[in-house]
DNA sequence: CATGATGATTCCGT
DNA sequence: ACGGAATCATCATG
């Protein structure tokens, strides 16, 4: 309905006149003739509106007569080639006015960022490029847990819909309105000269308006995913505790290694599978503990003699273990739960 | 609700 | 790119 308006007030005189000459109606000539005076023409909208709601069967089939009327008349070549010299005189100063403009620097911007958040793009790829698109923002660590993140792309998938919903009614609304303008223009053209060039112009610029509003329409939505990131990422930011059992694995490893806690990247990778956790975290928690431990060695004192006692006693068993294996033969024992040490660790172990 | 613990982020140097 | 340091924001506890 809104665009509606803004068309008409797009085109001006043009698709009003249009609706005058099809319709035959007596409409007030647009008072506004330079667009400046926005509340006279509003007011020329609303009037014309009213004018097109109370359009009767009965007044159309008068102003089809009427039309009849005036195409049979014996002085309408005459009229047409008077308009047709008007013409030629007025038409050169409209001409080579505005032609071919740039591809708009903002709406590239706009489609840019829709592409890379996975909004426009390819139909429900799996929606990866939108995770991609996430993720890479969220600071390059892959997805953690997927509540949150399905979250994100239930919502991302939802206002893409929307988006493509419409886009596409705008596009067809687009195309109708097109069409009809045209239809109009070829009406008017027997009653007066109107050159496939003017219809053209009259094409671009209705297709100017409605890719103006389809920018709108890009905007929010731009603004919609901007606002879903953000609050994904505030989501992302309230942290939660790891598991006891996972601070116990990242624990041992830290204060077994003590003189060179420095996890590589095999490590790390193992850790974070054991600890359900990412690399990026079990990244993070060694850079933490470090510094903290390093900060009071002896408040942490308590806890690395606990957890030398315990991985001493891991290893006691584990070696036990291992020995009775090698012994008996015997079908593997169970590692009651703690981490499975390789005999290069258990080596590392004093 | 104050306080410490803790996971994440940021800045900076290498 | 990685680690140290400082800092932020939230969790957990008494």
């Amino acid at each position: 309905m809104d665009e509606q308006a803004r068309i008409m007030q797009a085109l001006g005189g043009v698709s009003l006149a249009g609706h005058s000459v099809q319709g035959g109606m007596a409409l007030p000539p647009p008072h506004g003739h330079d667009g400046t005076d926005g509340d006279g023409r509003k007011q020329d909208i609303g009037d014309i509106l009213h004018q097109i709601m109370t359009i009767t069967d009965q007044s159309l089939d008068e102003a089809q007569a009427k039309k009849h009327g005036l195409n049979c008349h014996r002085m309408k070549p005459a009229l047409f080639s008077v308009l047709c010299e008007i013409k030629e005189k007025t038409g050169l100063s409209i001409r080579g006015a505005q032609e071919e403009d740039p591809p708009d620097p903002q709406l590239m911007r706009l489609d840019n960022m829709l592409l890379a958040e996975g909004v426009s793009g390819p139909e429900k790829g799996g929606g990866s490029a939108a995770a991609a698109a996430a993720a890479a923002a969220a600071g390059g660590s892959p997805a953690d847990n997927s509540i949150e993140h399905s979250d994100y792309r239930a919502k991302l998938s939802q206002i893409r819909q929307i988006y493509h919903t419409e886009l596409e009614k705008y596009e067809q609304a687009c195309n109708e309105f097109t069409t009809h303008v045209m239809n109009l223009l070829r009406e008017q053209s027997r009653t007066r000269p109107i050159s496939p060039k003017e219809i053209e112009r009259m094409v671009s610029i209705i297709h100017r308006k409605f890719s103006s509003i389809q920018m709108q329409l890009k905007q929010s939505t731009c603004e919609a995913v901007m606002i879903l990131r953000s609050r994904f990422l505030d989501a992302r930011r309230k942290r939660r505790n790891f598991s006891k059992q996972a601070t116990e694995i990242l624990n041992e490893y830290f204060y077994s290694h003590l003189s060179n806690p420095y996890p590589s990247e095999e490590a790390k990778e193992e850790l974070a599978k054991k600890c359900s956790i990412t690399v990026s975290q079990v990244s993070n928690w060694f850079g933490n503990k470090r510094i903290r431990y390093k900060k009071n060695i002896g408040k942490f004192q308590e806890e690395a003699n606990l957890y030398a006692a315990k991985t001493a006693v891991t290893a006691a068993h584990a070696v036990a273990a291992a020995v009775q294996n090698s012994q008996t033969n015997s079908p593997t024992t169970p590692n009651s739960g703690k981490a499975c040490y390789t005999l290069e660790e258990m080596c590392n172990m004093k």
